[in-house]
RNA sequence: GGAGGGGUGGCCGAGUUGGCCUAAGGCGGCACCCUGCUAAGGUGUUACUCGGGCAACCGGGUCGCGGGUUCGAAUCCCGCCCCCUCCGCCA
């Protein structure tokens, strides 16, 4: 793979243009608007794979309606326009059949006025219908209305057969003294976690581990900030689908970042690429915040689900027609992640009616976590094809000149309180004691075993 | 938070007494020509986007974002965002 420069990007993408910010009305772009008008019994039966299609047919008649207004306003404005020019001409020669001339013109600006509130109004609730309407899967996933249509494409590694009761984390944790969950529900509430000593430890170890180990592979990494305001949100599909999941700075119109994706994404919203400098590889650690509106009461012990997690993601910018070599290159990537920390694990090409509604491709790598006796998801790794590109302007120049959209792409590498989780229920002991991965105890002064505490705090 | 300066096409950068700005020029890119040597030169071309059209092409919009004045706004007025300098405050 070919590999990049902290500075490969900077002369080509600087970012003279303001940066998207909150009130800026970019458009979604009427490309896939294009798609829909010639295709769209095609495309309605794609959206079919992934569930309920709506809102199609009324966007197909606003789309009639609009363009039939635009051609009606743009007249008016051709002739606003050539009368104008022509006003300066007789504002020299015959001022009164200026005067008269002004007159004419400004009641075509009355009428003009009126038709294009119509015309907005349109416009917007096309926009909005648009920005709602999910991504249509890519042809090799598989259709099917729910988790039970996923492929499992392989798996690695073997659990480890132990001659003793391995418990769930949250007791093997606590007993080690590094988690404490009542701590972090006392302070934040239920849903947040306190790690202590080598549990703190063992979590920094992990992101430093797998940042060195995805910028040894050529990924450039970044440290993006934690918030993002509306537009980033929408840009890469966040809004307005989910936006009740997120955590909101009120005061400012900011969200907490529910994944790495949005800021990393939005790096490059609204720029134009050079074709000749693709891909564009990130890797960034964050912090993750996530509401889990609609999850109440699922997963309310332990690890598997909370409120802010730590995440280390990749993100790549590439030519269309470079993506889905790019899809399974990230997968070996986050695959090697577990290889190294030597968890067994399994990778799933999750089918239209499982994936993420952004998403044209996607899969998930699940690690055996013997403690609960589930596959638990540390990945998940996805092609948006141009998806996002187009919410959020990120286009590339090609050869010839042409601009045209980029396809981006994500995938966790790995999710930090689920490899945790892993980590502790793999590598557990009779005694309750926890090996560390030899790749980990670099990172830790060589610490091979976090062993019970004498007395309990 | 206060004062001042600024935001123009892939990049740099002219343009603010409103009207051939239908945005100069340069860089970069692309095409061709010349040239025989790890180079340079010459000519041409090159913003994005929407609508109409098979196409040549025609028309609309876009000079940070939104609104206003006007027959007409990159240019004038108002609000907001961002960047820079100085002051204040502060990790």
């Amino acid at each position: 793979m070919q590999a990049r420069t902290a500075s490969s990007w900077t002369s080509a993408t600087r970012c003279s243009c303001s940066p998207a910010t909150a009130g800026s009305t970019r458009r979604a772009s009427l490309l896939d608007l294009k798609r829909i008008r010639s295709d769209p019994d095609g495309v309605r039966e794609k959206l079919r794979r992934k569930g309920e299609v709506t809102g199609l047919d009324r966007l197909i008649e606003l789309d009639v309606r609009h363009r039939e207004g635009l051609r009606e306003i743009e007249g008016w404005r051709a002739q606003r326009n050539t009368r104008s020019r022509e006003i300066a001409e007789l504002l020299r020669r015959e001022p009164d059949a200026a005067e008269a001339a002004k007159a004419e013109v400004r009641a075509l600006g009355e009428r003009l006025r009126e038709r294009e509130a119509d015309l907005e109004a349109w416009r917007s609730e096309i926009e909005d219908l648009l920005l709602r309407l999910p991504n249509t899967p890519h042809e090799s996933v598989p259709v099917g209305a729910d988790a039970a249509s996923n492929v499992v494409v392989r798996t690695w590694g073997d659990p480890p057969r132990r001659n003793f009761e391995v418990r769930p984390h949250w007791e093997v944790g606590v007993e080690l003294g590094i988690l404490d969950f009542e701590r972090g529900a006392k302070l934040a509430g239920s849903g947040f976690v306190v790690l202590r000593g080598a549990g703190a430890r063992l979590q920094r170890a992990l992101i430093a581990f797998m940042l060195d180990h995805h910028r040894a592979a050529g990924f450039e990494e970044v440290s993006p900030p934690f918030v993002a305001n509306r537009q980033a949100m929408r840009g890469s599909g966040q809004i307005p689908k989910m936006e009740a999941d997120m955590y909101r700075v009120e005061s400012e119109d900011l969200f907490l970042i529910p994944t790495g994706e949005v800021p990393v994404t939005a790096l490059h919203a609204d720029e134009i690429l050079d074709e000749q400098r693709l891909p564009l590889r990130y890797v960034a650690y964050t912090p993750c915040f996530r509401l889990e509106a609609g999850a109440h009461g699922r997963d309310t012990r332990g690890l598997i689900r909370v409120h802010q997690f730590d995440k280390v993601e990749m993100v790549a910018f590439t030519r269309p027609e470079d993506s889905y070599a790019e899809l399974e290159w990230l997968v070996s990537r986050a695959e090697s992640v577990l290889q190294a920390l030597a968890l067994p694990y399994r990778v799933l090409l999750l089918s239209t009616g499982d994936m993420g509604a952004n998403n044209a491709k996607q899969y998930d790598l699940e690690v055996w976590a013997p403690g609960v006796q589930r596959w638990l998801e540390v990945s998940s790794v996805s092609n948006f094809e141009d998806y996002q590109a187009r919410r959020s302007g990120i286009r590339l120049r090609r050869r010839s000149g042409e601009a045209t959209l980029a396809h981006t792409l994500n995938g966790s590498g790995l999710a930090l309180p689920r490899t945790l989780i892993a980590l502790l229920e793999n590598g557990l002991g009779p005694d309750g004691s926890v090996v560390v991965p030899d790749v980990l105890r670099p990172y830790l002064g060589g610490l091979a075993r976090i062993d019970p505490p004498q007395e309990r705090t």
